[in-house]
DNA sequence: ACCATTGAGAGAGCACCGCTCTCTCAATAC
DNA sequence: GTATTGAGAGAGCGGTGCTCTCTCAATGGT
């Protein structure tokens, strides 16, 4: 229950064949994650945690089918510890104080991403040329998603009802399947307003992570604070809404 | 005037020599934008643009002092290109229409990105693992965001005054080197507000271009359409903000 | 017009990469 | 005790970016 690909129940029962074998691959897995954190996942070079491991390079073919399975178990890792990384922090809020469970996740989001940049570019990133994430990630992506939907699904419950305009009516359709499949009790505008602010979540933890703020914003943390302000307003869990007319 | 790189006038005072460097490296750099529209980034090799011009390897260095010279080149394209297009998408529209004008700008930069997805990933993806983008590049990375602050300059200039909450005020700080260099004729609470809406901009238009909508919003059109219509009404441009109460 | 210089391209080579194939040899199963 | 399994080594293939040396034609100066 510890890795997340131990094979069987890590059982006592094991012979020292075996268990060499789990030390090995835990071992590389250990490796590559650290390799991971450190060059990112373009740079990231099989002979290199081979060598590392005092293994050569054809020896790593017994435990990771090839570079893209070994990658896709790091992707797997990333998901989870992102989705850890969310429920942790969502769950020490009231859970009363909506508001307050969303802006934690959200900041949680964006601490995480900052703490494991590499990480986030492999799961968030610009597609890594050949590969193609299998269905088994599907699970673990939806983690985080899971954690603030639920959030949006128990605000629903309790009464809140976000504005909903004819254009997000309108949007609504276009999400009809994430509806069906991950929060059927929420209607379809509301959830397409999530997505929206999972989008928008996204786009400023990536801008601030792969450096487009660079030349730009001073303190993206001031930035995405706002951001979080304004997306409890729209969400209707109340927010920082009174003008002052925008003069400078 | 037409090559980002051709060195002086393109006069027509060349020696042979000169006409055929020219030559070589507009083929070099042609094959090159191909191959970047082909395989990616990532997968852009050297070799394998010399081969296709008839050219060994090491030859294309007497043009590029490296791959990520030519990189960097193909980014100013890139920029330059998505640039040209919300220009001219912008200039179609009357210039009184704010809200057009915001929206065409938002609909074309769009449009560009899934026409040219991996343009877009080498300017807006996951940066290169040891690349890191020169000062050259800042004109035409910022071409873009000036049409839009354009807008957002006319549109304060002519009266409209988008709410300002505490919050935003706040973030208005994080933006004030930007306000400095691009817009100072409009208060720093509303680049903030446009840097947001840049940002959301991105993270939808990535978002559909990297793949993460995938099994998740299906026409992703819709909800772009939706987010400009929000940042119309946020932006005091007029957009959909009647409410009907949210019950599906 | 001749000669020295310049520069484009070829070629070999270095260190790296992912991956495959064969071989060895110890741990395992019978 | 013997046959089988499997982890690891090693060589090798084709690919990458990049460097260095060499050739040789186009060029510029006298």
């Amino acid at each position: 229950m510890e890795s997340v690909s131990t094979p069987e129940v890590a059982a006592g029962a094991m012979t020292p064949r075996q268990l060499a074998r789990e030390r090995t691959k835990r071992e590389l897995l250990s490796v590559a994650r650290r390799h991971l954190r450190e060059v990112g996942p373009a740079a990231l070079s099989l002979r290199a945690i081979a060598r590392e491991c005092g293994l050569v390079s054809s020896a790593v073919y017994r435990y990771f089918e090839s570079r893209d399975a070994l990658l896709t178990v790091l992707i797997l890792e990333a998901y989870d510890d992102l989705g850890v990384h969310a429920e942790a922090a969502e769950r020490l809020v009231d859970r009363g104080d909506l508001g307050q469970r969303f802006a934690r996740t959200a900041q949680e989001m964006r601490a995480w991403a900052l703490k494991n940049p590499h990480q986030y570019a492999l799961i968030y990133g610009s597609p890594v040329p050949g590969y193609a994430a299998p269905q088994i990630t599907v699970p673990s992506a939806a983690r985080v998603g899971t954690v603030l939907f639920g959030i949006l699904g128990d605000a629903y419950a309790s009464g809140v009802r976000p504005l909903v305009t004819p254009a997000l009516r309108e949007a609504g359709g276009a999400v009809s399947q994430l509806q069906r499949d991950y929060c059927p009790e929420i209607p379809e505008p509301v959830v397409a307003l999530g997505v929206e602010s999972w989008v928008r979540l996204h786009g400023a933890i990536s801008f601030e992570v792969f450096g487009q703020f660079n030349q730009m914003v001073a303190s993206p943390g001031d930035l995405y604070a706002f951001i979080i302000d304004e997306e409890l307003a729209r969400l209707g869990f109340g927010g920082g809404a009174e003008s002052d007319g925008g003069t400078p």
